[in-house]
DNA sequence: ACGTAATGTTAGGCTACCTAACTATGACCT
DNA sequence: AGGTCATAGTTAGGTAGCCTAACATTACGT
């Protein structure tokens, strides 16, 4: 990885910084006086698909394993979620929902898409289409890392 | 904005949430090892295209004025940003770069490009055009609010 | 069975963010 | 002009999220 890049693709990559920034801005002011924080809702979110082990919470939060130990203690003490251990690897702890998480969880989701909604409601169609279109392209990042 | 929100639109606002989410995850994890955090790097990014003042770092980075001054201090006391007058309005204070400021600004800009771009050599021509189409989208939904 | 790796927790410190209170300048109004 | 209120920024003090280091416990390879 030396500085032998495409010229084009360096143009991309900072297009899609730039926009990132600017849609992570977008992002907060959308969650501004939320009663639960941006990083213990997706803590939620990812326990709400599935339990998961406390590593990854910090892993996909982008965090060390204390400070994602930390936020869970907290949602714990909220009454969100419910530590137990992995019946796999006792060393392992997993993090589930409790149902007051899921309905906390799913109410703050819903408020929170209700708002992007309004925002993509002044969008015409064919630029929701790019927009959708996009979305997936986004996540093949994810995975490629 | 009552519940009375399209289902589509709540479908695509909540893929468009989630994906947001991952990709800040992938940003940051991109950042990483910077020597420049992310809030310094926005502001240098902002002072960068023209002088700016401090309350517009702060609306822009969604946080409050004293905290922006507070950040723009240590960027003046690193030498890469200077505090000067608004001609216009003496109780202003418009922050730009220096010239340390701008090429520190550039090689922190550089570096991530190319870590993107390497991210982005990795998917095919179509999807890559796919993302650049919904860039301009999502910098719309900016303008919207 | 023993040494090493992996998973979490605890303890302590740093920094970014906040609110409240203050200074200074601009805008308006009479 | 003078008085009042709004706007721009700084200072002071507190809160919370993140970090590293050190530790306990369980899993795994030889």
């Amino acid at each position: 990885m030396t500085s032998s890049t495409d010229p084009q693709l360096l143009a991309l990559a900072q297009s899609f910084r730039t926009t990132l920034r600017h849609a992570v801005y977008l992002s907060r002011s959308m969650d501004g006086e939320a009663e639960i924080t941006t990083t213990q809702m997706s803590t939620l979110s990812m326990a709400a698909e599935q339990p998961i082990r406390v590593s990854r919470v910090a892993a996909n939060l982008g965090i060390r394993v204390p400070s994602a130990t930390e936020q869970i203690i907290k949602l714990e003490q909220a009454g969100l979620v419910s530590r137990g251990q992995d019946p796999t690897d006792s060393r392992a702890v997993l993090v589930q929902l409790t149902e007051r998480g899921r309905s906390a969880w799913e109410d703050a989701s819903r408020l929170r898409n209700e708002r992007v909604a309004t925002l993509l409601a002044q969008l015409d169609d064919d630029d929701r289409a790019r927009l959708a279109a996009a979305l997936p392209v986004i996540e093949k990042l994810n995975h490629v890392v």
